[in-house]
DNA sequence: GCGACAG
DNA sequence: ATCTTGTCGC
């Protein structure tokens, strides 16, 4: 697949993106998803279900592959998405959230890897990302404060302090579901450092793979 | 035109 | 992404 065709595919996919709360939704267990890589082209996907109240491992899956996209900004989902939807397959729970290391709307094309995962999954997404796509202004020092991610004249997601007084995360809505609850439901899993422990755990798995 | 550009 | 992870202090 070309650069060129990966923008086409974003473009076909993006109208199925569905940023809205569903009533419905009871998130009882939440996934981390993350992709690591070693010195050469190996890669290890992994994916860790959480019980998104005690935050107790209830399943995990990894798998081992080969980058088959370069990194290019914006086409980031086609670098990871392949063998994170193989790893979900993997998975004996399904989760009722994705948590996705990168973005979900706030993305040029408002079609992160968050948003991709959710659309061709089905499931309900966020994206959590370490470094902002948008301009901010610095968030309260407490936990739990946020200001809006804007790009474009838009709100596209939130820069959110998970920790008091450490750096913000940045979050965008994926699929199924909205900027609040996107946001309260990356906040319970961050229990004791910046990152959820969702995130946290997928990206120990997937470095233990490489060793 | 130039710089910036998730991981 | 990867380089050890996260925290504390100037």
């Amino acid at each position: 697949m070309t650069p060129e065709e990966a923008v086409a595919e974003q473009e076909r996919l993006r109208p199925l993106v569905r940023p809205v709360a569903d009533p419905d939704l009871d998130v009882r267990y939440a996934a981390g998803l993350d992709v690591g890589y070693a010195a050469d082209d190996r890669l290890a996907a992994a994916v860790v279900v959480l019980d998104a109240t005690t935050l107790e491992t209830v399943d995990t899956a990894v798998v081992l592959g080969r980058a088959e996209f370069p990194y290019l900004p914006g086409l980031f989902a086609f670098r990871e998405l392949p063998p994170l939807l193989r790893a979900l397959e993997r998975l004996d729970v399904t989760p009722d959230l994705l948590v996705c290391d990168g973005q979900g709307l706030a993305h040029p094309r408002r079609f992160g890897l968050a948003c991709h995962l959710g659309v061709v999954t089905g499931l309900p997404s966020v994206g959590v990302a370490k470094t902002p796509m948008g301009r901010f202004d610095p968030p309260g020092p407490e936990r739990g404060a946020s200001t809006d991610l804007v790009d474009g004249g838009e709100v596209v997601g939130r820069a959110l302090r998970t920790r008091a007084g450490v750096k913000p995360v940045f979050v965008s809505v994926g699929h199924l579901v909205d900027l609040d609850r996107a946001c309260a439901e990356v906040l319970r899993l961050c229990a004791d450092f910046r990152l959820p422990e969702t995130t946290r755990r997928a990206d120990a798995l997937g470095r233990r793979q490489l060793e």
